[in-house]
DNA sequence: CTCAATTTGTTCGTATGTATG
DNA sequence: ACATACATACGAACAAATTGA
């Protein structure tokens, strides 16, 4: 492997959380299995091309997470696993959503009712005449584990504005007989945690979220809804069977179609 | 907004580029947009809670960057923005999938022919006999973008050799009449680069990507196919409509369904 | 039991980076 | 721009604990 130092330019961040972070993977992919002993201190300054300090510096930083137990004179062994990563499951269809929504533990922790427009995308259809935001931050138990901007179209807003300032919007508007939902756009991509995000989901500035958007357009091409999930990196993840067309009618197994 | 300082503690990262992080999101967002005049460093010193320094420093990182432009006398202006962002949009069904792969420039990078099985989770089918690895990099222009571990099972592998190992494996193996795939599990989460993907993707060591894993099953069960697809944090997106239903049958709009 | 090899723990000196006022 | 304090990183030497011959 090619000296780390060299690779210290390109990300700022101090040497010893880097080589933290990849001790911390190799223990989360199963590379380094509880009870293993790990590489010398000697061979890990080899290997990754920093000073002995460096890697004892990394070492202290998972021991204190309780990943590693170094001993004198015996070695440094994995003593735990990070705590389970990745529990949270992105719904993959329109009623998944809904339904995994109207479970959630929500606290509405800023409102404004006549707020700036959301910035929308190419294909996100076009603006309400105003917006409400409602910014809330979900939890599971005590952890907060996702924060939402969410822009609500006015009207809508108005007509519940009770129950929105308490529970989950979506199903609310599913709800509504008058609402014809056309399209539901949902983006997904990583982003940095600004100021706000950090301070609601106690994680450090800067450090990636999974950013999931979802834009819902009604019958008249309008956005009536424009929600920014920022989840917290290590509960989030997608799964889906790219095969699975049980409800679409297409074959559930694949072969060539033509030669 | 709460002192930064008091933020600094979770995250170990020099304060400096937490704030050029923060001052690149409010760029790259929107919230600050070319041409603008930013918010004095006086202005910001007091909004981030952090020396006049520190300040200045941030600044210094997105000049380098040439998305600010510091005028003495004047104050600074927003000169640039960062890349176009995004423009990687993973495929949602497996056509796209193999398509997408179809025509992409890929260097083979290390071969194992005889390599420890992967690592599956709990529902992606059981392991076969044996397994190659095919370490590989694709590139968009000279810009890695990505980086892919592909256990490919080494009877598959030994049919074609050399095919494998100079084209993307996938387009083969839904050519070939006798395998029939039934699942194909998608796992998309957020990682972080080891010393390698590091190497690969000129990217820090720690910084986060986004990981998709892709498995394919056959018809017993069998993992022929596990790949593991390393995507720069910037150039990743997955973007689809939950109600475009238009292969299934079912509605593309959405109504409730009972009171 | 002792010795030597191995491995982590500790300390020094030096240089540079980070942050404040 | 300066003075100050602390963090980061290197290399090297030595101390202390463990192991096995």
């Amino acid at each position: 492997m090619a000296k780390l130092s060299l690779n210290y330019d390109r990300s700022r961040v101090p040497l010893y959380i880097q080589v933290a972070s990849v001790m911390r993977q190799r223990i989360e992919s199963g590379r380094w299995r509880e009870g293993d002993k790990i590489s010398t201190i000697e061979a890990l300054e080899t290997e990754f091309g920093v000073a002995r300090v460096t890697i004892r510096q990394a070492i202290e930083i998972l021991r204190e997470e309780g990943l590693l137990d170094a001993r004198q004179g015996r070695g440094t062994f994995v003593s735990g696993k990070p705590r389970e990563r990745h529990w949270l499951n992105l719904a993959n269809d329109f009623d998944a959503v809904v339904s995994s929504v109207k479970n959630n533990v929500i606290r509405i922790v800023h409102i404004e009712e006549e707020a700036q427009p959301p910035i929308l995308g190419d294909n996100e259809g076009t603006l309400a005449d105003a917006y409400a935001l409602l910014r809330s931050v979900q939890y599971n138990g005590d952890e907060p584990f996702a924060m939402v901007n969410l822009y609500l179209a006015r009207d809508l807003f108005l007509r519940e504005r009770k129950r929105f300032t308490h529970l989950p919007a979506l199903p609310r508007i599913v709800e509504m007989e008058d609402v014809t939902i056309r399209h539901c756009y949902q983006t997904v991509t990583i982003g940095v945690a600004d100021p706000e995000i950090s301070e609601r989901l106690k994680i450090g500035l800067g450090e990636p979220t999974a950013d999931c958007r979802l834009v819902l357009v009604d019958d008249h091409g309008v956005a009536i809804y424009a929600a920014d999930f920022h989840y917290h990196r290590n509960c989030f993840a997608l799964r889906r069977d790219l095969l699975d067309r049980a409800a679409s009618g297409k074959p559930s197994s694949y072969r060539r179609k033509a030669s």
